[in-house]
RNA sequence: GGUGCUAUCGUCUAGUGGCCUAGGACAACGGCCUCUCACGCCGUAAACCCCGGUUCGAGUCCGGGUAGCACUACCA
């Protein structure tokens, strides 16, 4: 009775993965790792007008990238695009043979029929004819097999007329799509049109038929969709029946939308430009328009900080907790805690998400990280034991590591100019005076060493009452150029005791 | 226009008839810590779309309204 779960992930291949799509994929994958099932991931390439290559092999990066583990069908392995399982192919363009089977089905039991109407010809009909829709109160006035003679439609189609096959929909019926997720949803079946299936110009089915023949030859148990395939489910769950899978039928769960954060509308490409955020996982060249679309794994986005940022948005668990590793959401995860309504996307939480991951990670992973980040700013050879111990003192004050080089620039580059604000706040009459004694007390350190240091400029600032903000705060300004940054001992610590009087010195030339 | 789905702080959400004086998180604001800037910690402000009904009792159930969203292709 309880049958293996097996979900499947079906883009399209028309572009880069969108983020929404993303948390399909995430959610599929959640449900059948919880349940010891298989995530199957299939090409839906029907459409060959909108392809764009390239765009394949990115959505198979993008999983791979994200820890989102593919079972069965296309993945990605070392760079490699693999194909695994036994119920392939699993590109539907690679599917035209299976596909000429289960239309001929259709045809033969009369749940479908031929049409020859042109594009041309059905536009001019919607223009002449207010909600015009192909379906049992007009079918039978245009130009198909239901209203010409067999010989005819025999003739045409043997002589390589264009032709689609149209879904035969009864009218009058009340269709029950049952969604794990909202329930009972009913819908009267004369607002379905008599939906392309087969278009003959291409000799591909539409994404109706591939789906549901596909997923019933690869024993899907469980269709995790978005919402905007709510609408067509009950086509979806007609084809079942007219095929007679009724009984194999798979679960339905239609998921919320990711909609705008600002204004109104589902979110999409172009939010992202528009708004200074990705929507999607990696960087993209379209090759199709030329167009480059920025992704979160370039703009210094951690991979576990992106699934819990996404998991979250549209699922929440029973109790208050944020953060989740992978594990832990296949654990807790469950559908029927998924929301209803669309959840807005809110860019700023993803910070905040990246923040608390980057916290996780060692120095030294950081540090390899940031070197990119180094050699952009022209920092060649970086001794890596000191760019660990610098992103270690400032990790914790940014959100993403090409952030790091703001709080640390000045550990590799000698300040040249001086913060002005931080000048006018921190720099005091007095200042060049405590400065040059500072020199003076510094050079005859024993030591370099925080404690060593702390231990003779402290009782030296109180011996002479000069007041630590003042000097201390001086002191920063001729190190970092500014009033910020780690510790003082901690920058002297790094710096060491050439560079750090050799700054001072430069710094009483500059300011006086 | 038609059909469907949805509706709690600015945002993501908890809430499944009394535990709600509506909880948490992000963002905002204030304070503490402190040589600075951050981080961190503590705190403040901030919501049940409206109208009816059911009930001893409604954010929670029902009806209506309103609003938002999706779909309405030989796209997926």
């Amino acid at each position: 009775m309880e049958r293996r779960v097996r979900v499947r992930f079906a883009p399209s291949p028309t572009g880069a993965l969108h983020i929404g799509g993303v948390r399909t994929a995430l959610y599929n994958y959640l449900f059948a790792r919880q349940h010891g099932g298989d995530m199957l991931l299939r090409i839906e390439d029907t459409d060959s007008t909108r392809f764009v290559p390239g765009a394949e092999e990115y959505i198979l990066e993008a999983l791979d990238w994200l820890g989102i583990g593919i079972d069965e069908g296309l993945r990605m392995r070392n760079g490699q695009i693999e194909a695994v399982g036994s119920h392939g192919p699993y590109r539907q363009s690679e599917r035209r043979e299976i596909y000429h089977q289960y239309v001929k089905q259709l045809l033969d039991s009369g749940h479908a029929y031929i049409a020859f109407d042109t594009p041309e010809e059905l536009e001019a009909k919607r223009a002449e004819i207010p909600n015009f829709q192909y379906d049992a109160r007009t079918r039978m006035q245009m130009r198909n097999s239901l209203t010409m003679p067999a010989e005819e439609v025999k003739r045409l189609v043997d002589g390589g007329e264009k032709y689609v096959v149209r879904f035969k929909v009864e009218p009058d019926e009340d269709v029950h799509v049952h969604d794990l997720i909202r329930g009972e949803v009913v819908i009267n079946s004369n607002i379905l049109d008599d939906k392309v299936l087969y278009k003959s110009a291409d000799d591909l089915p539409t994404y109706h038929l591939a789906n549901i023949v596909d997923d019933h030859l690869m024993e899907i148990s469980h269709v995790i969709r978005g919402e905007e395939w709510l609408p067509s489910a009950p086509l979806h769950v007609l084809l079942y029946r007219a095929f007679g899978w009724a009984d194999t039928m798979p679960e339905f769960a239609h998921l919320p939308l990711l909609l705008k954060p600002d204004g109104n509308g589902k979110l999409s490409k172009r939010d992202g430009d528009r708004l200074g955020f990705p929507v999607f996982p990696l960087e993209f060249h379209n090759q199709k328009d030329g167009t480059v679309s920025s992704g979160y794994r370039e703009s210094g986005y951690l991979p576990e900080a992106v699934i819990n940022f996404l998991a979250l948005l549209g699922w929440h668990g029973t109790g208050d907790q944020e953060l989740y590793t992978m594990d832990e959401l296949i654990k807790e995860f469950s559908l029927d805690r998924v929301s209803k309504s669309g959840a807005k996307f809110d860019y700023e939480k993803g910070k905040w998400f990246n923040h608390q991951y980057l916290q996780l990670r060692s120095n030294e992973e950081l540090a390899q990280m940031f070197l990119p980040t180094l050699l952009a700013n022209g920092i060649e050879h970086p001794d890596m034991n000191m760019v660990a111990t610098v992103v270690g003192l400032t990790k914790d004050r940014v959100n993403f590591v090409p952030e790091l080089w703001e709080q640390t620039n000045f550990f590799f580059v000698a300040p040249t100019e001086y913060d002005e604000k931080s000048l006018k706040k921190r720099w005091k009459e007095d200042s060049p005076r405590h400065m040059t004694e500072l020199l003076e007390v510094l050079e005859n350190a024993p030591a370099w060493d925080a404690e060593t240091l702390d231990g003779i400029v402290m009782p030296w600032i109180e011996a002479h009452e000069y007041g630590v903000g003042i000097v201390m705060n001086a002191f920063r300004i001729c190190l970092v150029g500014a009033a910020r940054g780690p510790h003082i001992w901690a920058i002297t610590d790094v710096l060491g005791k050439e560079e750090t009087l050799a700054r001072v010195r430069a710094a009483l030339k500059i300011l006086g």
